[in-house]
DNA sequence: TATAAGCTTAGAGTTGGCTCTAAGGTCAAC
DNA sequence: GTTGACCTTAGAGCCAACTCTAAGCTTATA
């Protein structure tokens, strides 16, 4: 059984970080002491393991809480629940790729168009390029 | 000279967002009615329509107060200036469309690897996966 | 036994960019 | 002259995922 300190050393979640999953639900110290002090079994420790993993698969905390309803009980859910969730999170990851690309390809534009140097702003193309909308080259990326 | 609202009309930010913009020192009405109403003239529409053009191109609300500092006084300031700006919110957007693509790898494995079907989620592959820490596979992606 | 480290809770603060509300004043049309 | 649309302000609320604080208890070490 460990501490909420030794499971923040083993996971490297903070203990705030702990707490305030378990405050989401996410997850939960199966005994305490007598004195109300958190102790974790193994089995919470994978519990723990599994929500930072998928933290770092990209997922939200509701996604998490999903996929921990459907850990406690897979019997009663099919692989489609499961890919559903991560099929759904994998539109959401690349639409907003797409969006930073978009921008991307906007900033690329504007900095290759100035010179970058020490003479003064006052013809400088990025900033024309901002006054007047990003015309021109930037047509694509506008209408994003 | 446009009221707010004819202001908003004609840019697509809404009225409550230009007041916002405004509480943040970004724009102005540079005159108001006697009853205290903003009026815009047509220098302040343009400085709006930059505003609301750097916005799509990525900047923050921070970068915009900068690069509009430069805008009021190009004389003052370099080309040098604005790329630096410039280049700093490109290599910000680089390293978050890193990380995405990173995650999305990450989900696109772990569809790859789940039948996605109905049956039970008993041996579903990216519970194992999430329950295993991304073992195997996701080796490089987890290192992020 | 005293000090310090660690634990508890409820709840507030952070970030960025809005978005909305309440309570009231103004203005144009009928 | 009254209805309703529009304007004003200060300030609260929203989102996600933490992050921190305060005030007080517990536990381990010297």
């Amino acid at each position: 059984m460990l501490k909420i300190s030794e499971l923040s050393a083993q996971t490297g979640l903070s203990a705030h970080t702990l707490r305030f999953y378990e405050k989401h639900g996410l997850i939960n110290a199966s005994t305490r002491s007598e004195a109300g002090y958190r102790f974790y079994s193994e089995a919470d420790v994978r519990r723990v393991e599994f929500v930072k993993t998928a933290r770092n698969s990209g997922f939200s905390l509701e996604d998490i809480a999903q996929l921990l309803s459907i850990r406690v009980d897979k019997q009663s859910h099919s692989c489609q629940d499961v890919t559903d969730i991560t099929q759904k999170k994998l539109d959401q990851v690349n639409a907003k790729i797409e969006e930073l690309q978009s921008i991307q390809q906007t900033l690329e534009i504007l900095l290759e168009s100035c010179c970058g140097g020490p003479e003064n702003a006052s013809h400088c193309s990025i900033m024309e390029a901002l006054d007047e909308g990003l015309t021109r080259d930037q047509a694509r990326s506008e209408s994003q």
